[in-house]
DNA sequence: TATGAATGAGTTTTCATTCAT
DNA sequence: GATGAATGAAAACTCATTCAT
């Protein structure tokens, strides 16, 4: 298994500059060096020195910027969270779409995501709120509901125009992107096991078309999505 | 005598299950205890001192036959694993029925399992892959893969007879099952939480209507659900 | 300064016996390390493995007996109380006697004491009670209010037999005991000072001496003395 | 920018007292700092980071006038040492007229003293003279020795002259300072406990009359008194 | 000089593991 | 085998002290 300080080239090059003063910087490289530690190896198995040694600073000055390691953790949870909330925005500000557009896109994304460090974050959330069940509500509250909420609005609304099957919004919303979910987690499980992973592009293109056609009333999912 | 007995720490976990000292079951009631505690809190935070008393064995019976944690986690995974092989008979043998019968019969089946432990173990899985690569490795050869080949070959079988649209079977497997172990998940981690949490059985049903919908050609899904 | 480990031969002597099982006497063999490390340096500048070395055990051991320090702390206040406690049913039986008698029985009684190790006992009592808010209270409640109190009645019943001058009883305990222990802390406090140390022995003798002539209605305190 | 301020230990002690920025007083003003700190708390459990927020100065200024926390300590010795210095001329000044004068002015004086912050700083250096032996030595060389030797001489005068019974001075000398030294640590120690605290006022009154009372010859106390 | 962010040696504390009984 | 007291390596955390600004 890979030792920390490999992928960092900047830190262990050359004699360590001490004491650069940068307050204004040292919390977020601090957080974003127990990020990465805490999405590879989880909260129990990351060793306070290591996230000093990859935030380039001393162990005492973790202690400076967070009083415990749980503060940490709560400190990058707040900063995944953060990050999400942004990514929130551009999906919601496409859910006005015709529905037809809206699920591609969406399914889209989520590949797209995929590709990024989201699922291993994911990951630790799934993991560590456990420890830390306020991490579970935060997470709920600030990132999940939104998407769901959003998602659910946009199916309720595209049901009253009578464009698909009626059934639970919300549970159509796990029809939808629940495939995406778990392909994403597939993958972040079984990345070191040398088995055919699934491509999530393609997931995202072939589910778009199966859920249309269960969702969409009357229409050939296949013109929607040659429209888009 | 004890004067400091007030001084010791107590443990949040209840009082000793004392069991019948059967020698034979040692083991398998150790696996018990630990797997309990790690399906609770992880790996990381489950202390042998508390596998112990849970398993009403001294602390150091526990190496008495398992050398190292690692190695009681890895009985664990075995446990868990071989349990669901169990599982997994049931539900070949029932991959022969006609696909329109065999979907609802499988997300029904995944939300009854929604009921057990599983879903902890499953969690327990997600979190521990990353400290135990050949925990997912053996996890996806001994039960992802059959599942999931199971479920494709009579997709595959399926589509031969012209049943089924085209597309990739293993990613219409995804489309079929993702929604309930993305249901699952959430719950799991959401239980601490008082949200709204998707009802299994429900979803079961809709998604199974929905996703057949999806996939069965010419085929009112109803129908097929009728002839059931 | 002298390092520890230095007064306690059977320590040092030979390969350490590892791995002895003594739980009943552990505890209070812990206690009494720590109780003399405390004494000679304090709580704050006394390290558990310090009192690890001292009590033959290693560090570990400590903690599965006293949680913290500070419970180690605690244990030793208490047994430190607890030791007076037999002291004072000596001092208690001799009250009943003429206060001739007593007065200078018990200054005599307090400087042999000032011989043991109460004095530093006493030291740190007074130190550490600063950051140990309950030790005061302990320490007052168990053994300086009994002193106290048991002299104070005697003085009482010896103003109401007309034997002594009126005056408030618990200021005539000051003035009876407040040299002796003033002279112990002297002697603590300055005992490695090359200045002269007052003898107590003789401070009891002139005290009592001084402090009867003062308090003794009518009387001849040589007459008591000679008495006695 | 300051996210994490939540995080930042919050002190114990109270808003930080910027005072009036005079370089000259700065020493001075860290040296008052840090004797409120060590005496409420001691020596080791006074952090620099305390003593400079009080200070109203940065950490690292502490380490400009004072190379370390030892240093700072024997500074703030020396301080007490030479406030006492004063105290003393007042004393000393006094000690020519008739010891039945003397001793009640003493004693009083003493009473007074207790309601300073003195009774706190002799607790300190009873405390700290453990772990710093000069302190001690200074303490004896510079204050106790010049009370009591200047109370022995006037003593000693007094039996010359006879007007006292005869003993040895310095014994004597604890017989009338001991009791109020008692009632002061005894006060001072458990102020925190709710306990009767002698009142000094009263024990200085009282133990003058009684230990003139045992003090002087063919005296009345109460005549000498009244002359006072 | 003054500052306060950064340091790292030193302590407390934890807990998997050992081993005498 | 079973026990649980004892161990000690490893981790979290503290705080006097340094030093770039």
């Amino acid at each position: 298994m890979s030792e920390e300080a490999d992928n960092m080239p900047e830190q262990v090059s050359g004699p360590p500059r001490r004491r650069q003063r940068r307050k204004e910087a040292r919390p977020s490289e601090i957080v974003e060096a127990a990020l990465e530690l805490f999405a590879e190896r989880g909260f129990g198995a990351t060793r306070m020195e290591d996230v000093a040694r990859r935030a380039g600073v001393a162990k005492g000055t973790l202690f400076v910027y967070f009083p415990t390691k749980q503060d940490l953790f709560r400190a990058v949870a707040r900063t995944i969270t953060a990050g999400n909330l942004e990514r929130l925005q551009a999906i919601a500000s496409n859910l006005e779409r015709p529905i037809v557009e809206v699920i591609p896109a969406l399914l889209a994304h989520a590949a797209i995501i995929a590709e990024t460090r989201v699922p291993s974050l994911i990951r630790l959330l799934i993991s560590e709120s456990r420890l830390f069940p306020d991490l579970a509500r935060v997470w709920h509250d600030e990132v999940v509901s939104n998407v769901l909420g959003l998602l659910t609005s946009a199916i309720e609304r595209a049901q009253e125009r009578g464009e698909l099957h009626d059934g639970d919004p919300q549970l159509i919303a796990f029809s939808i992107i629940g495939p995406m979910f778990s392909g994403l987690i597939f993958r972040e499980v079984m990345s070191g096991v040398d088995a055919e992973l699934p491509d999530l592009q393609k997931l995202a293109a072939q589910h778009a078309q199966v859920i249309l056609r269960g969702l969409v009333k009357e229409a050939r999912p296949e013109e929607a999505q040659r429209r888009s």
